[in-house]
This record gives C-alpha cells, structure tokens and sequence, in this order.
DNA sequence: ATAATAGCGATAATAATTCTCAAAAGAAGA
DNA sequence: TCTTCTTTTGAGAATTATTATCGCTATTAT
C-alpha cells in the first residue's frame, strides 16, 4: 500500500459555494461584480488544466465570443484570484507560468519533459518535513511548491 | 539532533578543476574558450548569490569594465551553462528567474517572502521519498525542486 | 602566420506583462 | 426606474525580459 495520493482534479467546494465566496470578497473590498470576473471564475472551475493566461483567454474567446474578454482583464483578474489565494501560480520550467483554481486541496506536481502531462500527487510524508525543516530553521511557513521532472510512463 | 543540513555555499571542486572542466565540455563541442565565457564562469564561482541574468551583467561590468561584456553574452553564456548541467536555473515566485552554479551539492531552498533572504537545505527523508514517488507513479525522474515560502527568523 | 569558423557587442525583434485612458457597466440610493 | 458615483473594461501603448540578426573580431588548427 503506497501513501502516495494522485488524482486531485476534483474540487473541494461545488461552484455555487465558490462563486459566493468570490462575491462576499468582492463585496469586502468593494469591488464589483462583473460578467467578465464571473466567467473566469467559471471557466477556471470547469478546467481540469493547469492554465497560462495566454490559453485561458483563449478559452474564454471561444466560449464566450460576444464578451470580447481583452487579454487585460485576464491578467488582472488573475492577479486578483491570486492576490486573494482563490488560484494559485505554479511556474513549471520551460513551460512558464500557470495558473489553477485553488479549490482543490493542496498538492504537488510532476511534470514529464517529454510530452509535458502533469500528475498531482501528495504525500503527507514530505508535507510533515517541509513544516519541520521551517521550524527548525526558525521560519514561518507560509507555502511551499515542489515539482519534479522527468519522463511519464507513456513517453518511454 | 536535526537532520536538516544547512550551508551549501561551499562548493564541491575547486576553481581550477571546474575551468578544466568547462573547457573540456567546450572542445568537446567545438566551442571556443573566450575571456567572456572565463569571467562568467569565475563571477559566477565566486558569488554565493542566486543572481538574476541582470544582476550578474551589472557584477560584471563592476569588475571587468574594459571587456564590456554585452547583455546577450551573459545570456547566451547561462543558457550554455545549464544546457551543459553547470549552472541551474531557479523560478522563485515574485523574485523571477535566478542562476546559481551548479558545482554545489543538490539542494533545495527556503525564501523569505519580506526580505527575500534565501537559505539553502537539504533533507534526506525528502530526497528519498521523492525518487519514491517518480517510482511509484512509473516515472524517470531527471530532476526536483522544491521551494519553502515564509518568514525567516530576523523578520519576524 | 593564415585560414576557417565561432563568438562578440550593438541593437532590432519578439514575447510576456503592465499601464493608460476614454467609454461602459455596476452599485447604491432617491 | 432614474441618477449619480465609482469601478472596470478593451484597445492599444509602454515596459520588461529574452532572443535573433549581423558585421566585425577573436580563437583555433594547421
Ligand atoms: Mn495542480
Ligand atoms: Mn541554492
Ligand atoms: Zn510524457
Ligand atoms: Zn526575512
């Protein structure tokens, strides 16, 4: 039996849930609710992806097409989603910066440099030292990513 | 008794050997040794910093003022550098992209997100779980990185 | 020393991200 | 619903980071 968990593509809270909470945050720091940040939230939540701004706005050009969404809004709402720890980057080598909605639990990645899949995973192992190893280096953890690269079963 | 190590500025082989080093990998690939590629390469050794490409074109124009190294060398020199497995680029959040020589032990790094100190660890219980993992979900792994955000001690 | 070739610096080009601004939309209240 | 105030938006300019181009120079092998 392996303590290594894989498969963290479901989310933690359903989108209605997420949605009020996007719009209890807006009303806090009174900012609006707009069409424009409702379908990035949606289009994030319907995503299993890990997305780099760029891809995301296509995505939402070909779902929305009449909105117009100007690339912009997405870098702005993205900031925003980030800033509010609803999505969280992750820069993956090469591949440059993505983002992914975070309501899902936490987890790392493994990316293969051969066709570019990403597996999540966690392991409450290396989760338990991360905290030790900052607390024995009199640091406060705040977050940590880790990733490790290399070649997926299907590439060799 | 930790056993987190910390302290991993030290390098592993000396000045000379790692010059010999490179110019082997340079005739072997038909490159030609250049006074640029040297003082790259020696800046690089002797600084305990991760330096950003900006950042070590500035510390060479300090000290070699007469070469008037050029930007895109420094560039073209790093990419060389980490193709060739000498140097290791890192992607720390906000602080952007960073290069440190590789002549060190493997490492990983704890950042302190007010004041942007790096200390550098590492953790064998991690190390060992992580080639686990790659194992485990069938995959070669070719490389790690992991990163701790947070406060360190004099910030708090 | 010569000839062949790779590397250099300057700078143009590209890519990714942020800024600016005038017009449009959302929120709140009358 | 209408009005007013404020925030947000899209378009495109500006900025930043990185890469490509090119004529000249430095290095290497002979
Ligand atoms: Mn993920
Ligand atoms: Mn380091
Ligand atoms: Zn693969
Ligand atoms: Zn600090």
């Amino acid at each position: 039996m392996s303590n290594v968990a894989t498969n963290f593509t479901q989310r933690t809270i359903n989108y209605d849930q997420l949605l009020g909470d996007f719009k209890v945050l807006l009303k806090k720091n009174n900012l609006k609710f707009t069409i424009q940040r409702e379908v990035i939230l949606e289009t994030l939540y319907n995503s299993d992806e890990h997305l780099a701004p760029e891809s995301l706005h296509h995505l939402l050009q070909d779902k929305f097409p009449e909105l117009k969404i100007g690339i912009a809004t997405v870098y702005r709402t993205l900031s925003l989603l980030e800033d509010s720890d609803m999505v969280t980057s992750l820069s993956f080598g090469a591949q440059g910066k993505k983002y992914e909605l975070g309501a899902k639990n936490h987890h790392d990645h493994l990316i293969c440099t051969s066709c570019g899949t990403i597996t999540e995973f966690v392991d409450e192992e290396i989760e338990e030292r991360q905290h030790n190893i900052a607390d024995e280096l009199g640091f406060t953890m705040q977050d940590h990513s880790m990733q490790i690269y290399g070649i997926c079963k299907n590439c060799k």
